[in-house]
RNA sequence: GCCCGGGUGGCGAAAUAGGCAGACGCACGGGACUUAAAAUCCCGAGUGCCGCAAGGCACGUGCCGGUUCGACUCCGGCCCCGGGCACCA
């Protein structure tokens, strides 16, 4: 009798609406300890790709597990829905951007159902919707009154194709994210920022507190925060009367080597030092600066302004210069040069002839070159009351004394910048703030949350915000006083939509607030976040940062977010990154149509553990396409049982529980899903090697394992497999089965025999077979004795289960 | 330059107590079934050498050295690849 064949597209589909219509595992575990895994949320770009499916994969296979395990998990989906892609093609198709984004959601979505992702779509987030992003508004008004929100005017980073400002953050080597060939340009606006800074220490501090972070996830962040302990100085300037040069350094010990004051071509005193052709070089100083390639470092360059300042250590008058290499952002835009210390002044003041003079003396033992000096400690020389002191001591008796002078103290300087968040783009949650001519910065009232996007709009990719020329957007009377005021016509980053996603996952439907503190209690942190390392300094230092700022506003208890951060590998094709401009895309659709969702997800898990990256093969879906066909007619067959006890019972229950094992193993552990995958198939080559031997109460036993086992890998297959086979219900809320070490014990098992380290011979022995024992076998086994030759041995390595080793 | 990863068959990989290197799969070869093909099932396979054969010997985890009875695994030095940061004072 022949079984019908593996054909996923007969019974996938099904399943898949059953389980989009009625989540199987909602409240299953109610009351049970929770476990929140998160998948980071996707931008609705049209379709899936393979990224997404390796994503959602892992997450899935996590998720199906606990639940089998007896947690209630908590197991989301939403949409990363602002965006420019929307208002790009919203141009091009003379459409409004929301009815692009909604029909690529509906059309995702569908894709995520097919796949059988465990997703509780009752707790979808949209975040392009304004039930959404009036509390991104309510937040950023909370924000505001602690002076976390604010406006200023400064150099922004400015992307042409964008159109847009872009944060630091969203800047890597001069170019844009989103626009790998296009160079950032510097622009001065005003704009709205939040303020990162104020928790960057705590930023810092807690990253030793995420033991479940990937290090370097963690290094990158520790990198990107750049903390450095120094003090700030004031240079007096006596044609300024009682102005002063302020100077970050973290080497006050070499304040008497100091040959001039450096600045930032643009600092901001600069315009009163000099006249306007000076500013004019200073400016192309910084231009030449900013268009220069990644990783290039241009020659130190600058000029002098004419003026001195004072050391306020030594007395000595410093000449004021130029310089390209001092950058504004950091520190105070201003540093002391120290050739005779720094490597980076001593190749400027070599260039223009500055004297360097070394103040501290390298101890005994390093080379008399310069080189040494730059770096190491040693003992300060003509540094007048100092002199003598190791250089150690001398960064904190010196900023004491700076302090107590009143020109100085010790500071902490962060590399860290505050998060400007304004867009000049439409398709972004607005701003809820007025200028008003009689009041200034007036925010909205939260009764009036939120400023809703108009539906008519002009949208053209040029100049200012699309909201800019909406007269019935911008015109507004001022909540205070009445008078005629404007709206604020930017919109927020769409990184502000997702640093707090996740919290609203747990009451989706509150509409009083952004969230309901009782459900955040319930279900954050989140045990396990899920996504790309390229968000490791973009979106993780930003939520983190929400995370403070929302408790220090009483929203909510937690310090950190996100428990365990794991960060999936790339999937490239061809050795390259999958994009439609190379054509070297696979997509997941296809794959369906060809090979079914089960074998699709499947293969990603097996081709690779889930953090390495790794190269599409063709064929390898194909593999456990056979794979999964094979399971399919070992469990529909029609098995010719042995009567009564099998010759195969024992063997294959030992296999099955081993199996158990390992596949446990991978989930508590390290989540190597391919060898998971690999011990199934072990399983089933065990299954056919014993055909015919085995009773039918051992089949059928094993074969429960064996689908249960499956579940979360291909639980399309797992769920029609146990519902033919006569199971009731939902596989995804059977209790995952109790591993038994009795039955996975071999039997027995096969010594090796070494003698100084080379295998001599095998022999059989009980697994649990101790020492004694098993020396006395080896010294019995005929072969062994002339080898031995009458010896006894130095001494004798015994591993159980594995060697003997007799050491002559 | 600094900081993280990584380097194992034709390919993806496995080996998480220092203990049989290459599980599992892809590709390949052979056989069974079939009129035939596909599908399926079974078998083979790190490299080299010896042997009619069963089998045996040597070498083998980027390179050089060390520790150890024994090293993919630990230690020291180096090479290569990928990623992050980078004139941060």
């Amino acid at each position: 009798m022949d079984e019908p064949a593996y054909q996923p597209a007969s019974f996938e589909p099904q399943w898949a609406e059953r389980w989009a219509a009625a989540n199987p595992f909602a409240g299953a575990n109610a009351g049970a300890p929770k476990y929140y895994v998160l998948e980071m949320l996707p931008y609705p770009s049209g379709a899936l790709h393979m990224g997404h499916v390796r994503n959602y994969a892992i997450g899935d296979a996590l998720a199906r597990y606990f639940w089998m395990r007896g947690l209630d998990v908590l197991h989301p989906m939403g949409w990363d829905s602002f965006g420019l892609p929307a208002e790009n093609a919203a141009i091009k198709n003379h459409s409004h951007p929301r009815a692009w984004t909604l029909a690529n959601i509906a059309h995702m979505k569908r894709q995520d159902q097919r796949f059988g992702f465990s997703y509780d779509w009752t707790r979808e987030v949209t975040t392009c919707l304004p039930e959404y992003y009036r509390w991104n508004q309510w937040l950023f008004l909370r924000f505001f009154e602690r002076g976390l929100a604010y406006r200023k005017k400064g150099l922004v980073n400015w992307c042409p194709k964008c159109a847009t400002v872009l944060a630091n953050e969203q800047v890597a080597g001069g170019v844009c994210w989103r626009h790998e060939d296009t160079p950032v340009e510097q622009r001065e606006l005003n704009q709205w920022y939040l303020r990162t800074t104020a928790y960057a220490d705590e930023l810092l501090r807690d990253l030793d507190r995420l033991p479940g972070w990937p290090e370097r996830v963690r290094t990158m962040q520790r990198n990107w925060i750049g903390r450095s302990e120094g003090a700030e100085l004031e240079f007096a300037l006596p044609a300024h009367g009682d102005r002063a040069l302020r100077v970050f350094t973290t080497r006050i010990d070499t304040v008497y080597g100091a040959s001039a004051l450096l600045l930032a071509p643009e600092h901001p005193l600069l315009p009163e030092l000099v006249d306007a052709a000076a500013l004019e070089q200073a400016r192309r100083l910084r231009d030449r600066q900013a268009h220069l390639a990644p990783g290039q470092e241009p020659e130190k360059e600058g000029f002098f302004t004419g003026h001195y300042a004072i050391n306020p250590f030594s007395r000595e008058k410093l000449p004021i210069w130029v310089a390209n290499f001092v950058l504004l952002g950091y520190g105070t835009g201003a540093v002391m040069a120290v050739p005779a210390h720094d490597q980076r002044d001593f190749e400027f003041c070599t260039k223009y002839e500055l004297p360097i003079r070394p103040v501290v003396e390298p101890a005994e033992g390093f080379p008399p070159r310069l080189a040494a000096a730059l770096e190491g400690d040693g003992t300060l020389v003509g540094s007048g009351a100092f002199t003598g002191m190791p250089n150690r001591s001398a960064l904190v008796a010196m900023a004491t004394f700076a302090q107590a002078q009143g020109f100085g103290k010790g500071t902490v300087t962060y590399r860290l910048q505050d998060w400007g968040i304004s867009r000049q783009r439409f398709w972004g949650t607005p701003i809820p703030i007025l200028y008003c001519p009689a009041c200034g910065t007036v925010p909205v009232p939260d009764e009036q949350l939120p400023v809703l996007l108009p539906d008519d709009v002009q949208l053209t990719g040029q100049g200012e915000s699309p909201l800019a020329a909406d007269p019935s957007f911008r015109r507004v009377h001022c909540p205070r006083c009445g008078a005629e005021a404007r709206r604020e016509a930017d919109t927020m980053d769409t990184f502000v939509d997702s640093s707090w996603y996740f919290y609203r996952y747990a009451s989706p439907h509150e509409s009083t607030r952004p969230f309901d503190p009782a459900a955040i209690r319930r279900w954050l942190p989140v045990e396990q976040y899920i996504g790309g390392i390229e968000h490791a300094i973009l979106h993780l230092i930003y939520t983190r940062f929400f995370t403070k700022a929302m408790r220090d506003l009483g929203l909510c208890e937690l310090d950190e977010p996100v428990t365990r951060l794991f960060t999936q590998g790339m999937i490239t094709r061809h050795g390259a990154k999958m994009s439609k401009s190379k054509g070297n895309v696979v997509d997941p659709e296809e794959l369906i149509q060809a090979y079914g969702a089960d074998a699709t997800r499947m293969y990603v898990l097996f081709a690779a553990p889930p953090e390495k990256d790794f190269d599409w093969q063709e064929n390898g879906v194909e593999g456990i396409h056979r794979f999964l066909a094979r399971v399919w007619r070992l469990a529909l067959a029609a098995a010719a049982a042995a009567a009564g006890e099998g010759a195969g019972d024992a063997a294959l229950r030992r296999k099955a529980h081993q199996t158990l094992r390992r596949i446990g193993g991978d989930f508590e552990g390290r989540w190597h899903f391919n060898t998971s995958i690999a011990a199934l198939m072990e399983l089933v080559n065990e299954f056919y090697a014993r055909e015919g031997q085995l009773s039918a109460a051992a089949r059928a036993e094993c074969l429960r394992l064996l689908l249960l086992m499956l579940a979360p890998f291909a639980p399309f297959l797992a769920q029609e497999l146990w519902q033919r086979l006569g199971h009731a219900g939902a596989i995804a809320v059977v209790r995952w089965p109790e591993f038994n070490p009795e039955l996975a014990r071999e039997p027995q098992v096969e010594i090796v025999v070494q003698i100084n380290g080379k295998v001599r011979a095998r022999l059989a022995a009980p697994p649990d077979s101790d020492q004694a024992l098993v020396e006395g076998l080896a010294r019995a086994d005929a072969k062994l004795q002339p080898l031995l030759q009458g010896q006894a041995p130095k001494s004798v390595v015994f591993v159980p289960g594995r060697l003997i080793n007799f050491v002559l």
